[in-house]
DNA sequence: CGACTTTGACCCGCGC
DNA sequence: GCGCGGGTCAAAGTCG
């Protein structure tokens, strides 16, 4: 796989700075799922308002909302740990999980990633991915791991806040 | 030359 | 106390 890198994406790292974007929108409102402290479930609208998700060619398509078992599965350790202890949740706790069905595991965001893992899921033929922000003092970080049942779909999660705005330009 | 990817090794928490 | 599993780091290598 060193020849032949699969790198499917038209490499859209620049991000739209027209509202040509909006024309752009091929997401057809994908049912992604948020989690925040334990499993929770929020709009699509509201997520890709907050962190302003830019699709230009990749089509998505919506599919049912995850199971939170299922989802529990990937995300375990978070629930039991921030519960117990007495510790109420924190406000760093912000993650947010987004599936996807595209061939594409790199979402463009607006944001730069640089990747810093790569891990072999148990029972799953798929590796997990992770990223982190290059900006400087940002420290959030990104997961990206497909479905096990269905590899066509992507599961990108978010953990973290942006300190700064996409592309440090425009808003 | 600088920024980023890659891959294995290392670390930490938890279960047994 | 050790093993397992998931998460992160860091050196080398690659790309622009």
């Amino acid at each position: 796989m060193s020849d032949n890198k699969n790198h499917q994406i038209p490499e859209a790292e620049s991000p739209p700075e027209s509202d040509d974007l909006s024309n752009n929108w091929s997401l057809e409102l994908s049912d992604y799922l948020a989690i925040d402290d334990d499993t929770q479930w929020l709009d699509d609208e509201s997520f890709v308002s907050q962190h302003n998700l830019y699709h230009q060619n990749y089509v998505f398509h919506h599919q049912q909302p995850i199971q939170v078992g299922e989802a529990t599965s990937n995300f375990e350790g978070s629930s039991s740990t921030n519960i117990s202890s007495g510790q109420e949740k924190k406000e760093a706790r912000h993650r947010y999980a987004f599936k996807t069905k595209s061939e594409v595991e790199v979402l463009d965001d607006g944001y730069k990633w640089r990747k810093y893992g790569k891990k072999m899921v148990k029972n799953s033929p798929n590796p997990r991915n992770y990223y982190r922000c290059s900006v400087d003092g940002c420290s959030v970080k990104k997961r990206v791991e497909r479905d096990r049942d269905d590899p066509t779909y992507v599961i990108t999660t978010y953990e973290g806040i942006h300190i700064h705005h996409p592309s440090s330009s425009r808003y």
